[in-house]
DNA sequence: GATAAGGGTTCCCACTGTTGGAAGGTCAAG
DNA sequence: CTTGACCTTCCAACAGTGGGAACCCTTATC
């Protein structure tokens, strides 16, 4: 099976399986005289998985260890679900930041005429901000995750 | 004033400042004959407010036509409430996305032993998704925000 | 056998926003 | 006059993904 179909079978674009083998993620797989790329039906569902992970967040980091998890017949389970308890922590993390964002706006948004007078609430806060409640004290993100 | 000074003024990094200079979100400043930037107080008021409005989660963009609106004095707050409101409505639609991951992985890890044994449910999910509940049908994020 | 369509291959660029560093000029204090 | 702390510009990197160019391969059709 060729890029394409891989591609298709397990829902990974043919440009991000090229920069997964790239990157080291997946191990590069065999070619055709011609220099294409064959694909297994394990690879595929490899890729799968790998789909499914970033479906459910995961940095390419995080679907490193994951596989190493994965194909690790020794594995430990209490691995797997440490590692993702970690980053349900990451995700609750980032909404609790979102939220706080969301809020915040919304309650300037609320106290916001939305007519055609130019006095606004939100940009008065913009400029000056009145330390309006963040209930997480550190606002700052510093990584898109 | 010089970057520098700016900076700890607004909290915007120096890098950030010529950044955000170089690619037109704020005009050029006047410069020494030595070539230093010359900051204001009402620049770095601006750049107080830039760094307010990326702490609420405004990308470049956004906070490109906040200026605008700060700017104009003729604007009609209907402008602004409809820019945050947007905002608001895409800062939950990710929260959305994020609150699906966490607990559907939450869920998998609920039935996971975490013990010394290598059978994990969440690996098995990966593996071969059963489409659990995701509220949202839609799964994939698309941009990273 | 020639040709065209629709693959594949590599490589480079863009995006968002931010940081880091190198090479070199400048300013103020000692 | 030197030293250290600034400033300047330029270049690279990060995570992931998409776009596209230039070129090769395969297959079907004429």
């Amino acid at each position: 099976m060729n890029i394409g179909e891989a591609a298709k079978g397990s829902g990974v674009s043919a440009k991000m399986i090229r920069y997964y083998e790239e990157t080291g993620l997946i191990p590069p797989v065999a070619r055709t005289e011609a220099g294409y790329r064959i694909y297994s039906d394990p690879d595929v569902h490899m890729l799968r998985f790998i789909r499914r992970a970033r479906d459910l967040g995961f940095s390419v980091d995080g679907i490193r260890e994951l596989l190493g998890l994965w194909r690790d017949h020794d594995r430990q389970s209490a691995d797997v679900k440490r590692l993702a308890l970690t980053h349900v922590a990451d995700l609750r993390l980032k909404i609790r930041e979102l939220e706080d964002m969301a809020s915040t706006l919304e309650t300037l948004a609320a106290c916001c005429h939305g007519n055609d007078r130019p006095d606004c609430p939100i940009l008065s806060e913009l400029e000056a901000p009145t330390s309006l409640p963040t209930k997480t004290g550190k606002f700052r993100k510093q990584n898109g995750f």
